[in-house]
DNA sequence: ATATGCAATGTTATAACGTTCCATTCTAGG
DNA sequence: CCTAGAATGGAACGTTATAACATTGCATAT
């Protein structure tokens, strides 16, 4: 029954042994959102992973260049297309997923669960304990980090002798620009 | 291109229509967890549906129950399995989801994003605000209300002008069971 | 009694998301 | 160079969810 796939076993074990430091280094800059070059962000990416000895190749930068140039969370199947349109390049889920796995380890992505969907995280160089707010209309998502909701997270978690290893926290609803446009409908 | 199935948006419809009331009455009874009784539970939903005026039918209440007998969080298509097994009632997909989405209208049940599977859920008699902790290893999930949380997620929305619906908190870890059981493993 | 309305369910097909398994290519260190 | 391990390619498959359309069954009006 415990029939298991070695080659994906070992990506995540190589993955598990790269992992960024986890010293909680909290965000509570409220600015910052929105406004960040595709770029840029990437150069900072690519520098973070060299600093670490993990490896940036072209295609973890191509889908990380692709989420940032999404305007919102997109699914692993939408980022194999805009691959092939915008690099020519053909790839199966498998490649698509085993990106998204390494920038997910290294903090430079996130996965939105309510959507099945993707992001590149803000704040890659610290670690990061992010929370979204997902627009239904527009459906633009936009990271937040708040020390205190990670701190009673943490104290419910003591509570009950539960060792917490991962967050996520998810807000659905409207943004501001769509409940100014769209009225109540 | 905007081609829609009227039927769905209808059920989709019908269920707002019928959502129950929202006040917030927070649970803060932390040693309600763990120990309810199916039949009980069952009851208990049936009476908040003829209340509410909204129909628990029979297979509604066999997915709930299925879900309060089921040790943890279990997937769309294991319930059909379990209904065809328990009930030699065979179902599609379509009609597993729809008394799903029937009970999460309801707060009887919940989705937990990160699993892609369902729960019952503890407090249907109040606006519930769920937050939900998942082992890892044995795959059970506790589920917990902390208006606090609640709170100040409100709070970081309201900053930017956000509206809310709906909310995912969720955090992946070790139950001290398993803590204490497993060792470091 | 027949017609109409409508909530709920049934059925088939398919979309959307994700993994297994195995082959091949690339790359850093000896 | 060479080779071990890291990274990628790709067919097939497994899992989760919805579209589209048909039917059941009950209530009320004619």
């Amino acid at each position: 029954m415990e029939r298991y796939n070695i080659a994906y076993r070992l990506h995540k074990v190589r993955l598990a042994m790269t992992e960024p430091p986890t010293q909680p280094r909290p965000c509570t800059d409220r600015d910052c959102r929105g406004q960040h070059a595709p770029h840029e962000r990437v150069a900072l990416a690519t520098a973070i992973c060299r600093e670490r000895g993990v490896q940036m190749t072209e295609l973890r930068k191509s889908i990380l260049e692709l989420l940032w140039a999404s305007c919102g969370p997109t699914s692993a199947y939408q980022l194999m297309e805009a691959l092939k349109r915008r690099d020519s390049r053909a790839v199966g889920p498998p490649t698509v997923y085993r990106a998204l796995d390494f920038l997910m380890t290294q903090g430079l992505a996130s996965k939105i669960e309510s959507l099945n969907a993707y992001v590149p995280c803000v704040h890659p160089e610290r670690d990061h304990d992010c929370l979204f707010f997902i627009c239904r209309d527009c459906r633009t998502s936009v990271e937040f980090e708040n020390p205190r909701i990670a701190a009673l997270l943490a104290e419910d978690a003591a509570g009950f002798g539960f060792v917490a290893t991962r967050r996520t926290v998810e807000v659905e609803g409207r943004c501001a620009r769509c409940t100014e446009a769209g009225g109540t409908a």
